[in-house]
DNA sequence: ACCTGTCAAGTCTGG
DNA sequence: CCAGACTTGACAGGT
């Protein structure tokens, strides 16, 4: 089973590169002239595609195969006050970031923000969900990556789970297929277990993404095979591999928030149970505060533990 | 160079 | 019904 490591947004190896430069709505408002508003979004954008680029690069050089977008690379480009036409003015560059991706056979995702909520009670919250998704769809398709892919949560919890759920799938089925056939869930720490997302992605024939933090912090004592099994399941209809969230926690052992690096022993614990119970390859998306060093980290301490796998490169193993 | 305040957006709880 | 917590930054802008 091949194994690959990714990591999230930024590459702390690499100084003063970043794909988050913004523009807030509140200096954006101030700028005076129209013409200096487009100039300051299109200055912001071109840094962060650059930088982007930057980025992916470093992977390339790095044999790092897998690697999270930020939500933040296009500045304002969903809001519905300015709702600029960034598609015309960076066509070429977000071609040329496809081809990049494309051609290192690269996996590149996307986490849209937590206040899209595709089973709000609000329908305008719902609309807006949908609205904004569109726009993370034309974001790939500008980059013509059919395989990006959008991952959310279940999202709210009111008037119970079940009703909840139920509001999901209802809502879902309204969602555009454009949308519909990229979307990924995934488990939470507070209201819906692995167990729950399983059932829903098994229900609505999308695939799952099993938070193992998460999954640490919420569940019902179920066993960890049985869910690993079933969520890979989900993507059999699937040209991506399968892909698992894997990150340790600061302080105490359900502390949500993310430490530094990942320890490495438990995680020795999970390919363990993982290799005995899949037989796939599969991706790790490695979320720490320390980003791309957290993963080497990760794969320099496998090696002093002597772990029992075949290393291929940078972050990348066999199992 | 460093520090502080800001940020469109949701949901939930408690008063 | 409203305010504030949640979580958690990362960055812009000012000093």
């Amino acid at each position: 089973m091949i194994v690959r490591l990714g990591y999230v947004a930024i590459a702390l190896n690499l100084k003063n590169v970043t794909t988050s430069s913004t523009v807030t709505f509140t200096n954006y408002s101030k700028i005076k002239s129209d013409e200096e508003k487009i100039k300051k979004l299109k200055s912001v954008t071109y840094s962060n595609i650059e930088d982007l680029e930057t980025i992916l690069k470093y992977n390339i050089k790095n044999n790092i195969h897998f690697y999270r977008l930020t939500s933040k690379l296009i500045p304002l480009y969903t809001h519905p006050e300015v709702a600029w036409e960034y598609d015309k003015y960076f066509k070429k560059e977000l071609l040329r970031i496809g081809k990049i991706v494309k051609e290192s056979n690269m996996r590149i995702d996307f986490h849209p923000d937590q206040f899209n909520v595709i089973n709000s009670v609000k329908d305008k919250v719902v609309q807006d969900t949908i609205r904004n998704l569109n726009h993370a769809v034309d974001l790939y398709d500008l980059m013509d990556y059919e395989q990006g892919k959008l991952v959310i949560h279940i999202g709210s919890s009111a008037n119970g789970k079940e009703e909840s759920i139920n509001r999901f799938i209802d809502n879902l089925n309204d969602f555009p297929s454009r949308i519909r056939k990229r979307l990924i869930f995934e488990n939470d720490d507070k209201v819906f277990t692995a167990t729950d997302v399983l059932n829903i992605c098994e229900k609505v024939k999308l695939p799952m993404v099993l938070d193992l933090h998460h999954h640490k912090c919420k569940n019902n004592g179920e066993d960890i095979e049985n869910i690993l099994k079933g969520a890979f399941n989900t993507w059999n209809e699937e040209t991506l591999p399968p892909k698992v969230h894997y990150s340790s926690p600061k302080e105490g052992e359900f502390d949500r928030r993310h430490s530094d690096y990942i320890d490495c022993k438990e995680f020795m614990e999970f390919l363990d149970i993982a290799k005995n119970t899949v037989n796939r390859d599969f991706d790790i998306m490695i979320e720490a505060k320390k980003k791309d060093q957290a993963l080497f980290k990760l794969m320099d301490d496998l090696k002093v533990n002597k772990y029992n796998c075949k290393f291929i490169d940078n972050s990348t193993i066999e199992i």
